[in-house]
DNA sequence: CTGAAAGCGCTTACAG
DNA sequence: CTGAAAGCGCTTACAG
């Protein structure tokens, strides 16, 4: 009789054979195809597998059925500072591979801008069988890479270069600004603003029309102004668009850091956010919960399961979904929309 | 002649055996003990490898070796938000793997607080052959289930409740903030104060101690404030603090958060933080970026990279380092420290 | 219902 | 210097 293992030593489905007294595929089947197994042999075969704390291995098991059971993911950033994105984005990741069955790998380069070595790398050790990605950029020549060799892979946002390839899940902007015009009217703002990024930028231009919609929708009209991604330049802007909303009115932003920069001119004219001018923001950054900024929270979660399912589909059925999925912001309200 | 491969089948070594005309050993030879093969034979085989991007199998490899080649970190947070220091860390993780010869794994619950219940499956399965860790707390149940298990692994931050675990590398905290103290000091600000969390915390004594240090070393003096780790009283402690220090003064903070607060209060008042009073932070994070302020920056790819030495020095030689490793932090000056 | 065999891709002693 | 063999742990047809 086997004992149970000791220190590093990990049982084998050898270890649960002789231990049960059966041969190496009857423990195989009680695990894969228990109803070929005799009732009692079973019983008998898991309490083996429960007592030596057995599970099957995963270099044998992948060398066998010839998949990695691992997704990549490129940890992209500028240097050393990682996106805003990348932590909750990877949280959602890790917490839904195993419903997928699958675990996820990250790797990294200090490069400045993605290139496709490491892709290459990757796949051609089949360390992983598809990969998820993130921050895809005019001419990133990740995607086209990728494709030419049909190597799966889902995109977090939309492949802008690329309209044919269905294999992404992204949030959808317009969805949120409109829900924060519809909150804000809710709670008696007046005069709803937009400050926005400057007009060109395709993820910028969706959010405004969803603040462009939601206005009309509720018959009101209302001004707004452009800034850079910094919140020196959104502090700039924010101080005519303070003006023109007045006091009771609100202004929506394109991101956090726009917001934050409503959010600093109110604190450097001794207004509080909120009752005075309401703001929201949009990403559901970390800057949005240390300053209490309502903003459009991007389902991270949702995300990360959808694609994860379309890097499966591709894995099994061998062709990219139908089409790609938007998914609903959620408005998570805080101080700067409380007017008490 | 075999041809290139195409589309997602991947070379193994008997296409490279067959297109160089040798047999499978001569091409394992050629990449691991290529002193053993003939000059032309090997450049014979190297041809091939590189013409049919051939890399040995993980999988294939990891059974053959009885090592899975990778080590497993599991993504801490409070739910859906994760600390503002993992993403840099896994960054710094997934950077420095390849000179380790491993790949990174990460792994994730949706649980309030880390159990060991996810490290028992991945090890079981020998997924990984070792752990990082972070965020490790009094009480935490996973130093001690690993250990018991001998199961390698190092962790970023002290395991305060087991002194005899070596296997950590953590940042200098009173370093960092003697630093600060130095750095206000040749920039000529006059009286040094100190914005902290209550007594009581490891991290927060140790900072707090470079600060006294660093003031007995110039003959200075300075006044302390505490306060908890939020913006709200952040902000309540600062505004004491700011009085006492006063025009010409700076304050020195256990964290960036804190540091926010003095930088706040200041702006409230009209008062330009660097200029009127100098603001150091600590931890480098995002927030610090947004608004400018000084901080003592963690170095996240050496703590990567000190911590994966440990890992495989655990595997090869099977036992803890003699000593955990302090690194020292890097002052990173930005606007909150410049007196124009 | 259960067992013996083949094979996934690789590497390292071991013969020639 | 090069080749045939064994084995890492597993699973799935295939016989009994």
């Amino acid at each position: 009789m086997a004992t149970v293992p000791t220190g590093r030593s990990r049982a084998t489905i050898i270890d649960v054979a002789q231990a049960a007294g059966v041969s190496r595929q009857t423990v195989s089947n009680s695990l894969k195809h228990p109803e070929r197994v005799r009732p009692d042999t079973l019983e008998r075969v898991l309490a083996e597998i429960d007592r030596l704390d057995y599970t099957p291995s995963t270099a044998a098991t992948s060398l066998r059925d010839q998949r990695a059971g691992a997704v990549g993911i490129e940890l992209t950033g500028l240097g050393t500072t990682p996106s805003e994105a990348l932590a909750p984005f990877l949280l959602g990741l890790a917490v839904h591979a195993p419903a997928h069955d699958c675990h996820i790998v990250t790797f990294a380069t200090d490069a400045d801008r993605p290139e496709p070595e490491r892709y290459r790398s990757m796949w051609r050790s089949r360390l992983v069988d598809a990969f998820v990605m993130m921050d895809t950029h005019p001419d990133d020549p990740r995607p086209g890479w990728l494709r030419e060799r049909r190597v799966p892979f889902a995109s977090f946002g939309r492949v802008w270069d690329d309209p044919s390839f269905t294999a992404w899940a992204d949030v959808d902007g317009r969805a949120g600004t409109s829900d924060a015009v519809d909150h804000l009217a809710a709670r008696g703002y007046e005069r709803i603003g937009w400050l926005g990024w400057p007009d060109g930028s395709a993820i910028g231009d969706e959010r405004r029309s969803g603040w462009v919609d939601a206005l009309e929708r509720h018959g009101l009209d209302g001004p707004e102004a452009r800034a850079e991604q910094d919140l020196v330049s959104a502090m700039a802007a924010a101080e005519g668009l303070v003006d023109s909303v007045g006091g009771g009115g609100a202004i929506v932003c394109t991101s956090d850091v726009l917001a934050l920069g409503v959010h600093q001119v109110l604190l450097r004219r001794g207004l509080i956010p909120g009752r005075d001018v309401g703001i929201v923001g949009f990403d559901g950054s970390q800057t949005a919960r240390t300053h209490g900024l309502t903003s459009v929270h991007q389902p991270y979660g949702a995300i990360a399961d959808t694609l994860l399912t379309q890097v499966h589909d591709q894995l099994t059925d061998d062709e990219l979904p139908s089409a790609g999925v938007m998914l609903a912001p959620e408005l998570v309200p805080d101080a700067s929309t409380e007017r008490t």
